[in-house]
DNA sequence: CCTTATTTTTAGACATATCTAAAAATATTT
DNA sequence: AAATATTTTTAGATATGTCTAAAAATAAGG
């Protein structure tokens, strides 16, 4: 099928076009595969000879219905593995990104059909992430940034917009966790920091913090 | 760590140190291998390099410590990702041998002590092979195969030497699974077939065949 | 023990995926 | 619009792992 090198360009392409709707620039790539703009010309070449990009020279890259497919295939394998670590194995949110990242590119229908059976078919990740289906459809549930909340309003903490570990850890320590109902105690003008409430506890968060945050507003 | 090629390497070395104790040819490798003579050569000179291997050229290699000691790794591995597969979803002892051989180069410390934890530190594969633990230790018990049996003797059948998936559709078929006691009830002088009793049928069976079950005498 | 056959190694090539340095194209300033 | 800056592509090199064909070493037979 495809190599382990391409399938991380498909997937990381999809990831950039959320931001990148006219097309991902090729340093944005580098940028996101952590190489070389000329490594990342290179693969896209390979990329569009089997037709799961379309490129144009200096215009960046599109995924084509194959290629978007593909990706969507990888990143339900991953975020079914994240599941299986939290679930079955007692990994933590903050571990699974690792292992999952390898266990994305093992290649067996059976293996995953069977895996999402015996998760019962979740539908989404540690990290709140929708996990498509068989078909590759997932819910596109309509959340907004705990940033854009204002001073008195609510809502169910279901995702995280930065997965790294370390600001996995940094929620962790001050328990804010999936599920959780945060309430806008205050918002600084200065700073847009917020005072917010979970759990009966009051907490101060930056900005950073807050706009990292995927709320269901109740 | 290492890569895929060399853990493989490593593998089949160990496993072909079980029939060539003075050395493992590089013929014999290059044909566990599904490769070149040349290949392996080249292979080899690498591993040698890492002091995975003892190589004097013409005579064939050895593991070294540390070579054997990533094999058993590789091997636990492999296995306890073969009972995962049969026992939590539903794959037959034929399908898992695959699978398997991918999985088995995920790193992760904690994946795998985790996933023996969840497995609740299984001993054996589905196959009969036993496991490693995390020390590399694992049980070596007197079994035999069915070929040395005589006329009258019975035995549990405990594991298979060939663990082809066509061997293993072929017991599957003639309802032949790991735990039954097997009893000879004849012996053929003239091609060493035999007619054996399992679950009270009898059937008969080529010496190709009974030279690949283990048997555990009663 | 010498010749022949077999095994193993070497030499040189190829594919994938990466890199640095330089050239070309595009974008931004003046 | 011309000059300058930035982005992207090309050219050439490196590393891994493989291959075929030829040479060298070892094993077997007369
Ligand atoms: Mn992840
Ligand atoms: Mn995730
Ligand atoms: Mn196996
Ligand atoms: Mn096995």
């Amino acid at each position: 099928m495809f190599s382990l090198s391409e399938e991380n360009y498909l997937k990381t392409i999809y990831h950039l076009e959320q931001a990148y709707k006219e097309g991902v620039s090729t340093n944005a790539l580098a940028e996101g595969m952590d190489t070389k703009a000329s490594s990342v010309t290179d693969m896209i070449k390979k990329l569009s000879e089997k037709s799961l990009v379309k490129y144009r020279k200096y215009q960046g890259v599109k995924l084509s219905e194959s290629g978007r497919k593909t990706a969507v295939e990888i990143i339900r394998k991953h975020r079914l593995w994240e599941v299986f670590l939290v679930e079955k194995l007692d990994f933590s949110w903050d571990e699974v990104h690792e292992v999952a990242e390898q266990l994305e590119h093992i290649k067996s229908e059976k293996l995953i059909r069977q895996l999402d059976k015996f998760l019962e078919f979740p539908s989404r990740d540690p990290h709140g992430d929708p996990i498509p289906n068989a078909d590759g459809k997932f819910v596109v549930s309509n959340q907004t940034l705990l940033a854009e909340l204002q001073k008195g309003n609510s809502g169910i903490f279901v995702g995280v917009k930065d997965s790294s570990a370390e600001f996995l850890r940094y929620l962790d320590k001050i328990q804010v966790s999936l599920g959780k109902l945060i309430k806008v105690i205050d918002k600084e003008d200065y700073d847009q920091s917020m005072i917010v409430e979970v759990d009966g506890l009051k907490i101060n968060i930056s900005q950073e913090v807050s706009n990292n945050l995927h709320i269901k507003m109740t």
